[in-house]
DNA sequence: TTGCAATAGGACTAAATTGGTCGTAATTTA
DNA sequence: TAAATTACGACCAATTTAGTCCTATTGCAA
């Protein structure tokens, strides 16, 4: 039973920020090739390839084809919350399939749900107030406090 | 790429909930069978078993053996947090296992520990923050606002 | 204009994980 | 002793992630 983590990053997501703080560290106009990331960072060139492609087509990044290309940061897409980058990434996230597609016979009847949808808006305000340049270290914001001062266990 | 959830509730998870909530709605000295519980919420009988099984060896449940047996709820274990009650039903949880188990050979050039373990530290805060008595709806609390007022998307 | 270097993207494979089934032992009540 | 119930390990099926491979397509440059 042990393994499943609810909170630990896919590969692909860690790529993406690892790619996105390559770019954003060297100049803005810089156009950068995914094999040198590949390389700096050992990720399978073909599988960051396609991370690429993707955080092109969510406008991350911008892409550049033929000889001498690569890409380049969308510096204001850096402040895009990491809910919203966490689904763009990889699809719509939620505590429960009844908080994104509504799809449990037992809707109804359920006993939880009221409770666990509170928690589930509360986890998305949460990320919310995180921003991409938080993650990317660009910022010295902290998280946040803990809500309820006193208890770290 | 779609499909992965980072904050989904397992399976078991769920189950787990749903028979707690079961139990703490019944007078605190009744015992109740597994077969009942699976019945009322139409889990297969042999996983919730299981799951029961886990929750006694964690205390948060009392079984008794042979007929007319079942589980009883531990009152006091109703105030666990929710970041311990996850782990002990799934395992060791946390953003990347380096902040788990640290075994990642380029931790030292990693460019994105530093602000990733510092949102590893605050969701864990949140988590601690909740009880078990919030999530069975046995307590008016909302979670909390969120931490940066104001940014709501 | 031709060739090369780069992104674009689909099809497929391998490995890991979750969810579930089954069978059997141990325990308690009647 | 028989019936009912929890305890638990071994096994199977389905889904999902991670990765490989192959083939366009695009654009710079000699």
């Amino acid at each position: 039973m042990v393994g499943y983590n609810m909170f630990k990053l896919t590969r692909k997501t860690e790529y993406a920020l690892l790619a996105l703080h390559e770019l954003s560290i060297s100049a803005e106009a810089d156009v950068t090739k995914v094999r040198e990331i590949a390389e700096h960072n050992q990720i399978p060139f073909p599988v960051l390839a396609k991370v690429m492609q993707r955080l092109a087509r969510h406008n991350y990044i911008e892409p550049k084809q033929g000889a001498k290309g690569g890409y380049q940061l969308h510096e204001q897409a850096m402040t895009t919350n990491m809910w919203q980058f966490l689904e763009e990434m990889e699809g719509p996230q939620g505590l429960a399939d009844c908080f994104m597609e509504a799809s449990c016979e037992q809707l109804e009847f359920c006993s939880i749900r009221s409770p666990l949808h509170e928690l589930d808006r509360s986890i998305r305000q949460f990320f919310y107030g995180v921003k991409l340049n938080d993650v990317l270290g660009r910022t010295s914001k902290s998280f946040g406090a803990p809500f309820i001062s006193g208890t770290s266990l």
